[in-house]
DNA sequence: GATGAATGAGGTTTCATTCAT
DNA sequence: TATGAATGAAACCTCATTCAT
């Protein structure tokens, strides 16, 4: 008796709008009504599945990085090798235009630029690029020897960063899947031919 | 009789307050009054001087860009080669921390973000990157060869748009000045020692 | 077959919970859901025992009434004279800190405030009031004489709910127990030692 | 040049209105629609003077507060001996219905409620009680002694919060003006004839 | 040019009440 | 009876823009 509980999937719901809106027109510009309608809800149920509207952006943030963590970890699982480490996360951060979403692209754009403003944003996402980054330096370590990991780290996350925003306008004269290949590239400069 | 106009000393003085609140605080969170505030102006001179919010920010962008713009031409002016020009544009660009204002790089992540919702930013900032990418190809046809221009370029710029991401986190295990010397490191891998 | 009618005790536990809220934090801040939450029970089943929120008030007034009711009675029936019933019901009144709960005088407070601003209330409790009153003027007349005997009753429930008033206040310098002693000082100068 | 300042006369204006609404409907139904609509202003304009609608509050507080307070000295400065100050403190106080505003007692009642509820109004109107009832202590010292002095300046603060309470009831059968007259009488009992 | 008040649309959030299960 | 989701009407507040002086 008494009926049954659907927050999970109201909560996965309104998720998914909120991800679509931030990659149409942002987070600021997103209202809690647009999510609603894009969610196909009532206006009010956001608030009863989220505290706030910063609640869903935090629960959005958890899911990207959940999903980013885990492709990562699977690409790398197939390594064994510190070097095919390294290709495996760079593929698995920049191989989109295939499978991956367009929209995650650019929603991953968006949060990075609320992130300068809303500190919880910036803290969790801090705390996941500073996680990254040690995982970096450590397998450049194992590759290449302790000199410059930690700037080529720095290097390969900036880059990987920058290719979400230069994806996000679409320049023209772009090529579609240019990263990956010159990251590889430019990792075997440094640890040789796999 | 009249008074002398300082439009122009007013212009600017509401510009570089905008600069300040975009990197403290973003676009969209800076109100007019704060940018007034912060400018030492009383509110409803910004509407005076400037028709809307947004075009203070087109102002703002079109300085930002003609700073950019300036500086990567003197740099380049240096050097007769091209493999020359793309280092003295990559110091150009990413060589901040020493001379640059920090406020600019958190601005420019601000505004690409901005970017992202804001058609006429978006136009105006994906026009100049069309630009600096058709430069770089340029350049690295001369000093490379034809072969994987278009991808060098791109890698190149969303290396650099990346480390001003990665320099707003400001994360403590990220070197301060890594970005000028891997991108340096990589340039010769592909065009030689200069 | 058919469940046991449990109405009466889940009415009972709705009220105490709205009791309890009104003195932590008030009527207009209590909502159905925080009452519901306090009395252990699903969000649902207060409009299913109850018409509206408006609706429990009415009832907790109700049931605070007939319990100051019964305490004046049962005390003054020990007393065979006028004065002495006086006496009686000042003490059952304010003799509040020793059995009586804190919880029942901070709703009270609540509660005339609410009276204020809400008609069913307000009549409620003007009329228990007026009751009141009425019943001090007679015990008035009976132990002092018909002079005064309307002003004395007023000023005697005036300070009544004064001391509740001062009582959810706390100073710190307000004696525990002034009101009873105090009253019965007055009642003397009017009625004689009894 | 530039516009005249009015805030303050605004401010008044706003603040009036709020004691009107909260002496009718209450704080909590008072919105800040219909505030600006009592005081002939723009729903917006509210929050131009006014941080927030605790802040009006607040501020009416103050002023209620600094009313009472010269109403109060102005009546005790007249008479040269504690006793006389005490009874001068009764007039001013519960001397209300001849000219005093009607909404002004309404709104005190409405205040004491919000206290219950609202920690900035509870502390401000605490400290007021505080202070009077020091005041009334040292009073009650010099005119009749040590003993018991913090019992009465309690009973009296206490009668005269109730006298608002009760008055706001407007029941039939209670009289006009028999808070003054009963408070004078009690309190020759204790002081003995002026 | 300059000032500071005024406007009103729109944003987020709360919540009494209803309803499907 | 009971559960917990759903609804939609406010509520407070923000703010770009306009206007009177």
């Amino acid at each position: 008796m008494g009926r049954k509980p659907n927050t999970e999937s109201r909560r996965r719901q309104i998720i998914d709008a909120l991800l679509l809106e931030i990659a149409e027109t942002g987070y600021q510009r997103a209202s809690t009504v647009s999510i609603a309608a894009r969610a196909g809800l009532a206006p009010g149920l956001i608030h009863y599945h989220f505290k706030s509207k910063e609640d869903i952006l935090i629960a959005l943030v958890e899911e990207l990085i959940a999903f980013a963590q885990l492709a990562g970890a699977a690409a790398m699982d197939g390594s064994p090798t510190a070097a095919g480490k390294l290709a495996a996360y760079i593929s698995a951060r920049v191989g989109f235009g295939a499978s991956a979403d367009a929209s995650q692209v650019k929603a991953w754009v968006g949060i990075l630029a609320e992130a300068m403003s809303l500190a919880s944003i910036r803290e969790r996402v801090a705390q996941w690029l500073a996680g990254d980054h040690a995982l970096l330096v450590q397998l450049f370590e194992e590759a290449a020897g302790t000199a410059q990991s930690r700037e080529r780290a720095s290097i390969l996350l900036a880059a990987i960063l920058g290719s979400f925003t230069l994806h996000s306008f679409a320049l023209p004269l772009v090529p579609a899947a240019y990263a990956e290949g010159q990251l590889h590239a430019w990792l075997k400069t440094i640890t040789g031919p796999v």
